[in-house]
DNA sequence: CTTAAAATCTGTATCGATACAGGTATTTTA
DNA sequence: TAAAATACCTGTATCGATACAGATTTTAAG
């Protein structure tokens, strides 16, 4: 008949210790209104002396509520340096909330819907954030339908209404080729993610839309964001040894493919910073800084994508409508990663 | 009495479909001796048909077994370039596994211990996975006290046995310094973690040791693994730039201590590979290996890293002895990052 | 043909919480 | 003073699974 056999404590050993019953117990800690003051009072004594936390099994088996968000995460060989930071943004925001960061991982090659399927059919999580958006994503037809709260990193564009915080990649691309101009560029390559990709086709029209304004003209790279850093140089490599018509700019999407871009300007003889320009979207705290290539950085702060998508999120489970969680961010810092100067338009 | 509230099937459902009880539906599915072979195919067929899968909350509820493995994980403003990679091996290593990864922070200045007990304490995961291992870890006498499985990346040296993979760090630190030595150095920094960390102290001792066969002298640097590449470079430059005893080779523990390095020798107007020669443990697919620093690289495969502690753990969940579960690897791969000339000793 | 043994199957309690429908006192109203 | 209203508390069912202790049927033994 004991209660407590040496386990941690739960609402019936609060309710021998007061004698009380189970549901008043329970009641008393949530603040129900039909329990006396002095029974609340003496509860709640009582559940912080021995410890008392509800168990989260019991709970989600009841009610359903899983406190649990899970990220939707590529893995493949080609892990990029973003992941962790935008990992840490999503703890940040997730640390004195009662919710906890579950990892759902899919690789290139798997279907992405079967790992999102699967967490709505096991009640896997209150609530998903998705990342590598594709223009037209299949994941989110299918939460909208479900009825699963998520929120994603990027945008879609399909008419479905949701909750995001993105970065206004278009505008970068435009910026970014439009600085490019200034300095005396008149040719330049594009390092995007594919156009399947929300984020792709975004950097692609801003990109256009900049070339058109300013009569400049494009050398198309092979490579695209998400390649690897051999594939990157190799391409960018033959396109600068190519007697005409090579760029003398380039505008990057991540620091991976900035990487790739000076291996292959500079295996081609060239200098970058003075044969070659370069625009990258890129973390200012990127090991780029420090390592004496002159690249424009236009700043992406992952950190605080991840702490913002997430926030949205749980306001979304939480019920706010979702048009009020719709963020689209643009660089705070603007500037020469080597020199360190700013760089206003 | 409709079984099938348009929900997804338990056991109930399939129970109702056969006509048998739901007891013996939960014993077929999982083979039981007891129940008849014609009966287990039936049922496996049905819940096979009607896509059953066990809900893991009431199994958790029952049983006390979560599925969950948990990463303690220090996400500190620094979030360095190895995590995700050791994330995604653990991933690996999870993937065709019943088990979730759930990530669970804790910052520099808060209580490592906190998050540990939490935990524990919460029944949050049937094992945990630890690094950053301090010499004398609390969390890991806590946990062995506890019962709670874990497995380290990295080893304690306080007494107590535990599954763990581990790279071995004081080879390193010593083929790293006879390397430079050999290279013709006479002075030598190393950059390694406080040796209040385990792999702190191994660095220390193996730099130590060798120094002393090859009679050679320290340069101490002020900064240390885990200080910001703007620290450590800092430091750096100022030792580079006194008139006597400045170093003419570092021993360094991972990239950001790396890169710290070349822009600490670059800003005192010295070259890396001529004026200084540099040794460093990190990943191949290293950014740096594409920046033209002529580095020394003892590959540090973290990707391999994740998959093996996650494997013993789950192994050590399962009953294994820890003593079958103790690893320690040394680099595959060593050589020269940009002329990807191999090195042999 | 009876009985013991083996093979199959099933109901009930349980894990820890909450929802719901009552059940006692106590106080208010008439 | 009786009836109604209020305040406060509690038992039972439930979520989805498994453990345990029978219950029933079938087969084997005598």
């Amino acid at each position: 008949m004991a209660v407590n056999k040496n386990k941690r404590p739960t609402l019936k050993t609060i309710a021998y210790m007061t004698g009380l019953g189970v549901t008043t117990v329970s009641k008393a800690l949530k603040d129900a209104s039909d329990i006396k003051g002095s029974t609340k009072e003496r509860v709640k004594l009582i559940a912080e002396q021995i410890g008392y936390q509800p168990d989260r099994t019991g709970l989600r088996l009841r009610t359903g509520k899983t406190n649990v968000i899970s990220l939707a995460l590529r893995t493949d060989e080609e892990v990029n340096s973003m992941t962790s930071q935008f990992i840490a943004g999503i703890l940040q925001a997730l640390q004195h909330t009662q919710y906890t960061l579950v990892l759902s991982p899919y690789v290139r090659d798997s279907d992405p819907m079967e790992s999102v399927r699967h967490i709505v059919e096991s009640r896997g999580a209150d609530g998903i954030i998705l990342s590598q958006i594709e223009s037209s994503d299949k994941r989110l037809a299918y939460l909208d339908e479900a009825g699963m709260p998520f929120a994603t990193h990027g945008r879609s564009y399909m008419g479905i209404n949701h909750a995001f915080f993105d970065f206004d990649c278009e505008r970068f691309a435009s910026d970014a080729t439009r600085l490019l101009v200034d300095k005396g560029c008149r040719r330049l390559g594009l390092l995007a993610a594919p156009v399947t990709f929300s984020y792709g086709q975004c950097m692609r029209n801003g990109f256009d839309i900049a070339l058109q304004e300013t009569g400049i003209e494009e050398s198309r790279v092979s490579a695209r964001l998400g390649d690897s850093i051999e594939v990157v140089a190799d391409s960018v490599s033959r396109l600068m040894k190519q007697k005409h018509n090579s760029p003398d700019g380039f505008v990057c999407g991540d620091v991976e493919a900035t990487v790739g871009v000076i291996a292959g300007v500079e295996s081609a003889g060239l200098v970058v910073g003075e044969d070659v320009r370069i625009v990258a979207k890129q973390p200012s705290t990127s090991l780029l800084k420090w390592l004496g290539r002159p690249v424009y950085c236009i700043e992406d702060d992952l950190k605080a994508a991840g702490l913002g998508v997430a926030t949205s999120l749980i306001n979304v489970i939480d019920g706010a409508p979702v048009e009020d969680n719709q963020t689209i961010v643009y660089a705070e810092t603007w500037g020469n990663l080597v020199t360190g100067t700013p760089i206003q338009t």
